[in-house]
DNA sequence: CGTTGCGTTGAGAGGCTTCAACCTAGGTGG
DNA sequence: CCACCTAGGTTGAAGCCTCTCAACGCAACG
C-alpha cells in the first residue's frame, strides 16, 4: 500500500517519495549518511552567528531550529526528524542566522557543500527531489505561521501534532496513529507561541475530549480523524502525492 | 556610500547586493523582465490549489502571501516587494499550497521555468545571487514567525516597519525613514495576527510615542533608533552584508 | 536523601478580542 | 452639486483567552 521500499535510510524513504530514484541514486545518498556523528540532548549542533559547517542532515532523534530574544524567550520554527537537512545553500551564509538544537540525543551527518554541489550537478533526479523537499520545509514554515497567527492554543498543539503523524509515517517512524514525540511541555510552548502552562491546560482539554494519549515521550493520536478535524488540518502543503493522502 | 549601481530594474539592485554581477549578468536579469503585466489592486495574482504559470516576479507595488481558514480568517505570510520573486523551483509543484495576492496595483512579470533553469545553469553569478535570495527569503520567514509567537501587538508593527525600511532600501524604494506601505489596518492585522481593532490602537499607541506617522500610504518612522530598539530589530536575517548595517 | 527538572493546579491580572457604534473620505449616480 | 454608499479608521465596553506568579507533587539521579 505505502510507496516506501523498505530502505532504512530515512533520507532516501523521503526523497524518494518526491522522484523516481534509482539503485545508484539510493547509493549517492547512502554515502551521505556513512559517516556520523551522535549527539546528546539538548545541545546546539549550530548557533545564531556561527559560521556554517556544512549542511546538517538529521538521521536519528529529533533537532530544531530555534531563536531567542533578548529577555530569554525561545522561538522554536521547525523541526527537524529524520531525513530533514539544514539548507543546503547555507555555506554561501557568512553567519547563521538562527540556531539548531537537538530535543533528544540525535545521530546526524555533516555534508560538505562541495560534496552536495557535485551530486545536485550530476544527479538530476536526486537534485529534483532536493528542490522538493526544500519547497516543503517553506510550505511547513509557513503553516507554522499560520498556526501561531491564525489558531488558539487547542488548535495549534492539534496541527503540529496531525503534522507530525504524516511526517514521521513518511519515514517510517510512526505507527497509524502515535509516534515518538521526545519534547517537554515547555519545548511545546516555545514551539506553538504560547506558554508551558498554557500547553499543559491544552493537552489536558485534548485528554478530556479523548484525543490524545501522551505519556512518557509517546504521543497516541486516539481519534486521528476528529484531531485533524479540530486542527483544520490540510496537508495539501506537504506535497506528499500519492503517500498516505491522509 | 551605497554599493548598488544606479540601475532602476528593482531585480537587479537587489541580486547585485549578493553576488558581483557582470554587465551581461544584468542584461539577462533586465532580459527577465521585457515582458510584463499590470495587476489592480485586490487581485489574486495566484490561488491555492492553481497549477503554478511561472515564476512571479514583482517589479511595482506589493504583494503578498496567504492562506485562508474555513472561518474568514486570513494569515499573510510574506510580502513581495520589488524585486522579490516567487519560489523558483514553483514548478516542481502539481498545485499551489496557498494564494498570492496585490496590496497595491502591481508591475509583474512570469518568467517561465525553462528560462530560469537556464540561466541558473549558464550564469553562475545570478544563480548565487538567487539562491543567496532565497536564503533570505526563509530567514525572514522564521523572523515572522518569531514576530508572532514571541512579542507583544505594538512589538510586532515596528518589527514590520524596521524589515520593510530596510528590504524597501535595498532597493530604492525608502527614504532615510519613510516609504509607501499601501496597506489598511485589516491587512496590517492578517499580517501580524492580530484584530484590525488591535492594529488600530497599538498604531495610536506608537503615534503617541512620537515613533511613527502613518496618514494616507506613507509611513514615515520619527525615531528609527528608537522604533528599531522597541522591536528588538536585528537585521542580520536579511544578509545585507555590508549594504546599510542599519 | 536532597536536588533538579518537569508536570500539575490555583488565583489573579492583563493583553487582546468581540461587538457595536460612529466618523470621515472618496466614489457614484441622480 | 449634493445625496447616497461604501470602505476603512476610530472609539467604547465587556469578556475571554492566555499569561504571570506561585505552590506543590513526583520521578530520576547522584
Amino acid at each position: 500500500m505505502t510507496q516506501n521500499y523498505s530502505s532504512t535510510n530515512p533520507l532516501v524513504r523521503k526523497l524518494e517519495g518526491f522522484a523516481r530514484l534509482s539503485e545508484a541514486d539510493r547509493a549517492v545518498l547512502d554515502g551521505l549518511c556513512a559517516s556520523t556523528e551522535t549527539v546528546p540532548t539538548h545541545v546546539d549542533l549550530v548557533c545564531e552567528g556561527d559560521v556554517p559547517r556544512g549542511i546538517l542532515l538529521v538521521l536519528e532523534g529529533m533537532a530544531f531550529r530555534y531563536k531567542m530574544r533578548a529577555n530569554g524567550a525561545r522561538q522554536i520554527m521547525a523541526y527537524l526528524v529524520p531525513g530533514d537537512t539544514g539548507d543546503l545553500d547555507v555555506g554561501l551564509l557568512d553567519e547563521m542566522d538562527h540556531g539548531i538544537g537537538t530535543f533528544s540525543t540525535c545521530k546526524v551527518a555533516w555534508i560538505r557543500p562541495e560534496t552536495l554541489a557535485g551530486i545536485r550537478q550530476n544527479d538530476p533526479e536526486i537534485a529534483r527531489a532536493m528542490r522538493m523537499s526544500t519547497l516543503v520545509d517553506e510550505a511547513t514554515l509557513r503553516e507554522w505561521l499560520m498556526n501561531v497567527g491564525c489558531r488558539v492554543a487547542i488548535e495549534r498543539l492539534a496541527h503540529l501534532f496531525s503534522e507530525l503523524l504524516l511526517r514521521l509515517s513518511v519515514v517510517g517512524l510512526a505507527s497509524e496513529n502515535s509516534y515518538t514525540l521526545p519534547l517537554s511541555q515547555g519545548e511545546l510552548a516555545d514551539t506553538t507561541g504560547m506558554t508551558n502552562v498554557h500547553v499543559n491546560r491544552s493537552l489536558m482539554e485534548l485528554r478530556r475530549r479523548g484525543l490524545i494519549q501522551f505519556s512518557g515521550k509517546t504521543l497516541t493520536i486516539l481519534d486521528v480523524p476528529a484531531l485533524k478535524a479540530l486542527a483544520e488540518f490540510k496537508p495539501n502543503y506537504l506535497h506528499l502525492g500519492e503517500r498516505r493522502a491522509a
